[in-house]
Parts: C-alpha cells; structure tokens; sequence
DNA sequence: TAAGTATATTTCTATATAGAAATATAATCA
DNA sequence: TGATTATATTTCTATATAGAAATATACTTA
C-alpha cells in the first residue's frame, strides 16, 4: 500500500508531472529542470527526491552535476505510471510548453558563469 | 493536467484506496463503506465526494440510501487506474482485512435500528 | 405535516506539503 | 589548500488536507 501511495503522491503535483514528462524525452540535471520550470534550485531539488523516494526517477552524478533519468524495474507502480505517463498529457499545454523549451536549455549557458 | 491530478490526489490517501478496492467487490452504501472503514459518517462522505470529482466513483440513490459504485467511462485517467487497481494489492493486509468485512457488512443491521 | 433516518455540508483543529531563503555538502580546479 | 559551482538540506511560512463534531439536507413514512 505504502509503496502504491507514495506514486501517487508523487504525481499529485503538477511540477513534478512536468519532470517526468521532461526526462521521458532526455536525461537532465537539475539545473536544466530549474530552467525549465523556473522554481528554486532547492524546490527543484525537493521535487526530485519525492521522485525518487517513489522509485519514479534514478540519477548518476558526472561531476558537479547529477543527471536526472526515469527509473527502471524498481517500483511496479512507478513503472506502470511511467508507461501510462508517456502517452498522457501530451496535448497538454502546459506540458507542451515546457517540452518545447527542452532543445534551448543548455547546461552550459545556464550553470558555469 | 487538472484531471490527471485529481486522479492522483484521489488515490493518494489509504482509506480511498480502500473504498475503491471495496467497490470493485460490490456496490456499497455510506454506512456500510462507514462501517467497514472505521471512520466518522462526514469523513467518508467527503472521501467520497473527492472520489466522485475524480471520476472514480458514482452513485445512486435508493430511497434514504446512497449507493456507490466505481465509475466507468468518466476520466480516461480514472479509468485507467481503476483497471490497474482491480489486480493491484490484492495482497495487501489492510485492503485483505478490509474485503474479509465486506460479506459480514448488512446494511439492514448497521443502520436503521 | 411531522418525525425519523441516511447522507451531505460546514466549521474547527492538527498535520502535511510547497516554496523561498539561508546554509551545508560535494566535486572540480587553480 | 582554497575558491568556485552544482546540488542537497534545513528552516520558516503559507496553504492544503484529514478528521471529528455540529448542523443541514433529503427521502420516507406515519
């Protein structure tokens, strides 16, 4: 049960909708999802471990930055909102939106200056 | 985006998860969803009303009674996790004690007395 | 119409959550 | 080692939510 709520708990919020929404195209850091979502670094950073906690995204560090990923065979609930995720909301303008800015965010103009 | 939340948020407290688990038993009245869960008469009504918003569940009513069932071609998220639902946590102590109850709950018993 | 009963709504309170600001941590490089 | 930078954690505040208690509504029946 505890496992089941955390999933959906996780997708309750619609800043967190649009992360996964993101990583389903690529992989990210956090800051080119701060970009993104224009949200503090650190509501960022919330957002993300609520994510994780629910076995939603996974990560692997390069350097200073974390990349961002959808997770894969951890919790079958996730798994199974993953794959539903990838076909809803794709006409949705706020995600449509967000999703258009993803080719103009680059890591190197945003961070490091 | 909204309806998607509201899928969500609907499934994201226990005692709703139990109510639909429940419903896909049977169709239940207030009081014996009431009496099963253990929880005040306004608490589920409101359980209810936010399951409803969802699309998740509908009634009808009979005479004094209300009676609830799981909703069926309202929101495609709802759907969706409605049929998920039907095979997930079957296994689950809380949603197993709780469908035990369902056989040995007679309306006719718990209220008018 | 009045009384009784099942359900809904309102009000209040305690807890949970989102977000910003400040601070801490960790990795890189001079 | 010290400085810099990307990310994480903590703290605080405003808002949201769950639940109980009180009250209102709606249907039935006498």
């Amino acid at each position: 049960m505890k496992d089941f709520i955390k999933v959906m708990k996780a997708l309750s919020d619609p800043g967190r909708v649009k992360i996964v929404k993101m990583l389903h195209h690529k992989t990210m850091c956090v800051c080119e999802l701060q970009a993104a979502l224009e949200l503090s670094q650190p509501a960022v950073s919330k957002h993300l471990k609520i994510l994780e906690d629910a076995g939603l995204v996974n990560f692997r560090k390069d350097g200073l930055w974390v990349n961002y990923f959808l997770a894969e065979g951890s919790n079958p609930y996730a798994e199974t909102l993953l794959g539903n995720l990838e076909n809803w909301l794709n006409e949705d303008a706020e995600i449509e939106k967000i999703v258009k800015k993803i080719p103009f965010i680059r890591r190197e103009e945003i961070c490091r200056r």
